[in-house]
DNA sequence: TTCGCAGATGTAACCGGTGACATGATCGTC
DNA sequence: GACGATCATGTCACCGGTTACATCTGCGAA
């Protein structure tokens, strides 16, 4: 391999002049300038990216910590980060954790190692040990999505809160007054938030809320799968409900289709994360699409921003949409 | 942040004893070793991982490039190949090109820089520069899935030409005679694997292949749009058809929905890879599944391999099994 | 007693760019 | 014609671990 001394000997200058050149400095004379290029190219030479990292101290590479990285919400927001990252040259790390503790310490100590330049995360807000050491994380580190109670980082994610209760709404206008909400841990904000939402639309219907309709406590399949059931099981079950994110919201389809019901025919169902197969889904779900991609690039927008020494960086609050397709209907009674 | 130096002084021995008694040499007494853990301890030491790449002369980095990040299909690799990296200590860059040209280049050169220990690819046949660069790569290298002509380097793969001869068998069995496959790009050993299978098949049945019925060269959902439309359109359309990978899959139920029609009942389908939420679609789809998450594992573990000096490794080739659903039924006709 | 060897630890060059500072050349000005 | 400013380029310490080699100690064998 190549180094930075062989091209200085190539092309008969110092090394410092070799780096000036390779980035256009302009106190480098054009024909400086073109001795070095050639003589690069010749060598297919290209500057070590650890010995860059290392005498500057800082390296190219950003961190994305994620819950699950096949959870395509978060392979989103992971594409739109890699992608605005590459603009600035700067790799891109996505790391899930899914509640490997081993794993998580790894990612905890490449943290501090100067891996990354910077940080972005996504945690769920079981591991207590994780968050606490994001917290001792000096670096640059911003949120996605949800933050944890006590990090102070700024934050991208949407208005859970306004979205939710506009999408909730349909359900009243369509005649629905037994409203279900399938919610998260009560300690996610973004749970909180959706919740919230809720139940303004419960307000602006002039109705009560029902909290018994209210569940609470779900993540994943297996948690939307089982409130869905208890739902289902109620002497007097809802005739709509409402899915606060996409994996409880498979979930629940595997329950509904389980107990032979029909949507929006027996119950209607609203999600929030529009996932890409949803419209061939029977019936195509009406889903509220958060713009995961922009909200990974908006991420690494502020983290590269941090990086460069801007403080005070407020937090992001991008727009979700109401996604219509065939999943909500008039009440059966 | 402390440094190696700090910690030496702290214990009283030299940078030396620290870097042996933290890697648990035998060699250091375990007197020596409990003063260097326990300053080490005591400054919060993290050696830097720029520093120790530059002077082994090697990352701790592995990387992967594939099309498409969202693609379920890729990121379950990319889990499989993290969770197996990290295992010997190893980050895992993963690079989406989605035909960005500038992206590419970018990664060429990261492919040079020393940010890779090693390389993992799977590239769409159509990037010939890519290609050609990943040729020229003189790490470590392995593929995933496909290998692109004249590229020398093991890979991980499934068998596609035995569990498509199996499941498309099941199209015979079931009475068709009109079978159809929206192919890939002629140049993509993986289609022409399945192709092949899928030829076998009808052999198997005793019948003359109907090439009219074979659609090549899609990727992606426009093109298994596309290609359904014009089956479709057909004076004498398939009553089964046989899909080669998800994307094309999801781009051909589109149509069939499109167009009004019944599956199974109006048309059989099969789709190559199968997806997570292949069992709400309406019907659930019978899909061939790979097993992606091994075929990562695999790949990261070849890849180990390799980068700790082991030549001449063989290819990996990975059963896929049918998921039986209900998207094939007996002709209508 | 001395030599040799093994075991424990220290010394310092090295990995390959970077950037502060030094040097040398050129040019305008008084 | 000398001096200072400016510009182009060179020199070299430095980033922080790693590792080959040197050193020192202690013990057993000759």
């Amino acid at each position: 391999m190549a180094g930075i001394r062989d091209v200085a000997r190539l092309a008969g200058v110092s090394t410092a002049t070799v780096t000036r050149a390779l980035r256009d400095e302009p106190s480098v004379t054009a024909e400086t300038k073109a001795k070095v290029l050639a003589a690069a190219a010749r060598l297919d030479y290209v500057p070590s990216a650890a010995a860059r990292a290392l005498s500057q101290g800082r390296s190219n590479v950003l961190g994305l910590f994620v819950p699950d990285v096949v959870n395509p919400f978060y392979a989103l927001v992971a594409q739109g980060m890699a992608d605005r990252a590459a603009d600035a040259r700067y790799q891109l790390v996505i790391a899930g954790s899914h509640l490997n503790p081993e794993r998580e310490r790894q990612m905890v100590t490449s943290l501090h190692d100067g891996t990354f330049a910077g940080l972005a995360a996504t945690t769920v807000g079981t591991d207590e040990s994780f968050t606490s050491a994001l917290t001792a994380q000096r670096g640059p580190l911003v949120l996605v999505d949800r933050r944890p109670r006590g990090l102070h980082a700024p934050l991208v994610r949407t208005d859970n809160r306004k979205v939710t209760r506009d999408a909730v709404g349909q359900f009243f206008r369509l005649g629905h007054r037994k409203v279900s909400m399938i919610s998260g841990p009560r300690d996610f904000d973004t749970a909180c938030q959706r919740l919230s939402g809720f139940r303004l639309a419960y307000r602006d219907a002039g109705l009560a809320v029902r909290e018994d309709y209210i569940s609470h406590g779900h993540l994943g399949e297996e948690g939307g799968y089982r409130a869905m059931n208890e739902l289902l099981a109620m002497p007097e079950p809802p005739t709509a409900v409402f899915c606060f994110n996409n994996l409880v919201t498979v979930g629940a389809l595997k329950a509904i289709r389980a107990a032979g019901l029909k949507i929006p025919t027996d119950l209607s169902l609203l999600a929030f994360d529009d996932m890409s197969l949803f419209p061939l889904v029977e019936p195509p779900i009406t889903a509220i699409a958060q713009p995961a991609y922009e909200m990974g690039r908006a991420a690494a927008d502020l983290l590269l921003r941090r990086i460069a020494g801007e403080t005070d960086l407020a937090d992001i609050v991008l727009p979700a949409t109401l996604v219509t397709r065939e999943s909500l209907g008039p009440p059966l009674s």
